[in-house]
RNA sequence: GGUCCAUUCGUCUAGUGGUUAGGACGUCAGGUUUUCAUCCUGGUAACAGGGGUUCGAUUCCCCUAUGGACUACCA
């Protein structure tokens, strides 16, 4: 095993969008093999025919693509173990399961779906659960209590059947996860699970355990919901004879606040998206690229929840992730999801862009605005409210100033600035801003202060009205700098306008 | 109910048989900014409980509690 080189695999389903959690596993996946100079094979586990979603096998690619996890081995890479998708090597797994029948390990029951459905509900009104294994089976339809004819007679006839591992009884499994160490489990404890279904599918039991090998999958890993079942997982290696692969059993991703896991629910209540991207078919929902994440933070969000370095570093690049990974190093219990970190992370990564690369992410939204500034204007602007943004998106927020006049005024601004006064003051601040001719930031506010000085006005209610008039809030830039960029004459307009509209309202 | 897993500030977490139990997010306060935000400084706040083992347990063991997963011809 230590010779192989390593490969691992991220296996989802295609049954609706990837939620986080799903990203976080191939990110780990991901994160092992290219810090070990594996292989990162992603595997399409479509056997269940019924739960198939259109869409959802793009979904998963489209988001891996989107953040930066690149997938060596595919549906749309391919590769030398080929085809990736699970319906696609249907013909593989029926000889498996015969194998299994051949050495007694697996065993075929004909029993009903409704006939067990009916054998669960008794039981459960009894307060017992209905188990099919090791204390069951020899009442139930199948082939260990069958005799070789009338089993024959039924596969002859196509008579629907699934094929059952015959769980060993009473031997204690031992076995090991990378992240929670030894374990054991007692083989009665487990039910003879459905390898093989009626319709001619595997299960993941089989299927899953069948690709490893074949794929030479060194390591899986995977979410917890897993670990309950590793115990077949084990047994099923040891009746092929083959060599099992390394576990390792990622805790869940939590709620934010209550119990549970994380669900869709919680981010439509909590604001905040639970999927990678958009998802366009049926019940839609949001993603976290639409929401203006960049891809790097959210890799970033999603590594750290879970798995630390063990040092104090937070941001970290995709390869500075890669270069720091290890299974060990991954956390044992859940992780309650905060969408202020991931808020947090995006913030960071926002004030490390530049401002160029800034200009080119909100010029289309300053467009939509219906506003077209040069790229030099935009980038002097956004270089005096990026500080105070996180996301593209609040950029508009922080730089409509720069567009619109405003149209309305604080009023609790109004009320405690402006007074009886103000008109007057206001007015002799508007002919000494007109008279200056070099209308730059340094020059008009060193000109301002001076008269503000040798004059009766107070020099924090002057400049306090003057943002009031331009801006209409108690919030922004350097006043300064935005009477600049703003420029004379659509200065004067609005000190003008504001004098107007606030004496009228005050008288 | 049964099986398995987990448990350090509100949250993500570091850490050790003897530490002032560290960092980050949040929050609070102060400073800077004659605005707001940023930023800086500081504060707040944790070893689930009970038994052991030990000179000494947050750390090792057991029990309890709590939380989680699984318990399908779903993955």
């Amino acid at each position: 095993m230590t010779e192989r080189k390593i490969r691992v695999r991220f296996a989802p389903s295609p049954t609706g969008p990837l939620h986080i959690g799903g990203v976080r596993t191939a990110l780990y996946n991901y994160l092992f093999a290219r810090n070990t100079g594996g292989t990162f094979i992603l595997r399409i586990e479509d056997t269940d025919q019924a739960r198939y979603v259109e869409g959802a096998e793009d979904y998963i690619m489209d988001s891996l693509h989107w953040a930066g996890i690149k997938v060596d081995e595919g549906v749309r890479e391919g590769g030398p173990f080929a085809p990736y998708r699970q319906s696609d090597r249907k013909e593989i797994y029926h000889r498996y399961a015969d194998e299994l029948i051949s050495k007694g390990d697996a065993y075929y029951a004909f029993d009903s779906p409704d006939e067990l459905e009916r054998l669960r509900h008794e039981h459960e009104s009894r307060g017992v659960t209905f188990n099919y294994g090791c204390v069951s089976r020899m009442n139930l339809c199948n082939s260990l209590n069958l005799t070789a004819e009338e089993v024959a007679g039924r596969l002859a006839s196509g008579e629907h059947y699934v094929v059952r591992y015959r769980m060993p009884e009473n031997q204690d499994i031992h076995f090991t996860d990378l992240i929670r160490g030894e374990m054991v489990v007692n083989t009665s404890t487990i039910d003879d699970k459905v390898l093989y279904k009626s319709d001619g599918m595997p299960t993941y039991h089989l299927a899953n355990i069948v690709d490893d090998h074949l794929m030479e999958i060194t390591h899986v890993i995977r979410g917890e919901e897993w670990l309950p079942s590793l115990p077949l997982h084990v047994m099923l290696y040891r009746s092929f004879g083959w060599e099992a692969p390394l576990f390792a059993h990622l805790p869940l991703l939590l709620k934010p606040t209550g119990k549970g896991k994380l669900s869709k629910r919680d981010g439509d209540k909590m604001g905040f998206p639970v999927f990678p991207l958009y998802w366009p078919y049926g019940e839609t929902a949001t993603g976290y690229r639409e929401e203006g994440y960049f891809p790097e933070a959210f890799v970033n969000m999603l590594a750290l929840l879970g798995w630390n370095p063990g040092t104090e570093q937070e941001i970290f690049s995709m390869e500075e992730l890669i270069a720091a990974f290890s299974i060990e190093r991954v956390g044992k219990s859940g992780s309650r999801f905060d969408p202020e970190k991931a808020k947090w992370f995006n913030t960071r990564y926002f004030q490390m862009k530049s401002d160029d690369e800034l200009v080119a992410l909100f010029m289309p939204l300053v467009n939509d605005k219906g506003f077209y500034p040069s790229p030099e204007k935009l980038k002097k602007i956004i270089s005096l409210v990026k500080e105070r943004a996180g996301f593209v998106r609040d950029l508009w927020h922080e730089a409509d100033l720069f567009f619109v006049a405003p149209e309305t005024y604080d009023p609790e601004v109004v009320r405690k600035r402006w007074n009886a006064d103000s008109p007057g003051q206001m007015r002799e601040l508007r002919d000494v801003v007109a008279a200056v001719q070099q209308f730059t930031s340094d020059n008009l506010e060193q000109t301002v202060k001076e008269w503000i000085v040798a004059g009766p006005h107070n020099t924090g209610t002057i400049l306090n009205l003057f943002r009031l008039l331009m801006v209409g809030v108690s919030r922004g830039p350097h006043l300064f700098d935005i009477v600049e960029l703003t420029g004379r004459d659509e200065t004067l307009r609005r000190l003008d306008n504001g004098i107007m509209r606030l004496s009228s309202k005050v008288s």
